[in-house]
DNA sequence: TAAGATAAGAGGGACAT
DNA sequence: ATGTCAGTCTTATCTTA
């Protein structure tokens, strides 16, 4: 039995066995803040509000007027102090920002430290390259979010990740593709068999089926028909035959609920399937 | 009732113009 | 840059066992 502290599932390491999914809390080993971000933490409170964020940012205040005088005067000079400052330092304010929501979104998907910090490194690229101007910053952290768990394999899809963030599939696949290609960023191709213990265990299907969900999808692999094909979708299919082969037959639409597609697109795979491996 | 079939529409990649 | 093409997935509806 081992924690996988990446995907947040407590996982059997020998057949995938997923225990537990969405771990919420295990203690402040894999879901700590280093000193450092904990003094952020701190520091910056709830996340930002959007009324709040933008005060002192969007107005420059000019140089002080012949109208302004008496005690007036120091008041105004303090807030061009600040407005300066926030200027200079609004790179920082970004940051903090856009940190603040990664770690909301983090945690609504039960996401690691180090799934994070990837993605806090990736925006962070995202804005040297300037990616984040003209466009939101919810969007750009939100895709980094998921290029982040793209390239550390853990199981969270482009609509859980949208979902959370509160932003369109479309608009979150597209900044991410923006990211990849802008980035020059080397992602993994996306491994079905890494869906099967979520989509199993949220389905509610038995070990031996998963493990045959497996086989089939090492043989889908060996035929060919893989590629191009939504990996939930591939997956979700596989552990429906699984399902049905072991004798424990699921219904078409609780395991597409499950792995968040719907029956047709786990039909015309599971056909696919059936005839490229003979069932 | 579950599963198969069909059709229309969306979004994106490949490739040509 | 823009357009077309083929393939995938989604939603909706109808039919079949």
């Amino acid at each position: 039995m081992v924690l996988d502290a990446v995907s947040g599932e407590l996982i059997c390491s020998n057949c995938g066995f997923v225990v537990k999914d969405r771990i919420e809390e295990t203690g402040p080993e894999w879901r700590s803040f280093s000193d450092d971000q904990k003094a952020d933490r701190s520091r910056t409170g709830l996340p930002t509000s959007v009324a709040q964020y933008d005060m002192g940012l969007s107005t420059v205040i000019g140089p002080s007027g012949k109208t302004v005088s008496g005690n007036m005067r120091t008041t105004v000079e303090r807030m061009r102090t600040w407005d300066r400052r926030s200027q200079a330092h609004s790179t920082d304010r970004n940051m903090r920002r856009a940190f603040s929501e990664l770690r909301t979104f983090a945690e609504k998907l039960s996401l690691s430290e180090e799934a994070v910090e990837r993605a806090a490194y990736i925006y962070r690229k995202a804005m040297e390259r300037g990616l984040v101007r003209g466009r939101s910053i919810t969007t750009i952290i939100a895709a980094s979010l998921y290029a982040s768990v793209r390239d550390l394999s853990i199981p969270r899809s482009l609509k859980e990740v949208a979902s959370v963030s509160a932003l369109k599939r479309k608009d979150l696949a597209r900044d991410y593709r923006l990211l990849v290609r802008e980035l020059d960023l080397k992602m993994p191709i996306a491994d079905p068999a890494r869906s099967v213990p979520k989509i199993a265990s949220k389905a509610g299907v038995s070990e031996k089926a998963r493990r045959t969900a497996f086989e089939i999808l090492a043989r889908a692999k060996e035929a060919g028909i893989s590629s191009g094909k939504d990996p939930m979708g591939l997956a979700a299919a596989a552990i429906y035959i699984a399902s049905v082969l072991e004798g424990e037959k699921k219904r078409q639409k609780d395991i597409a609920k499950a792995a968040e597609v719907t029956e047709v697109t786990i039909r015309n795979r599971y056909k696919g399937l059936k005839v490229a491996l003979g069932i």
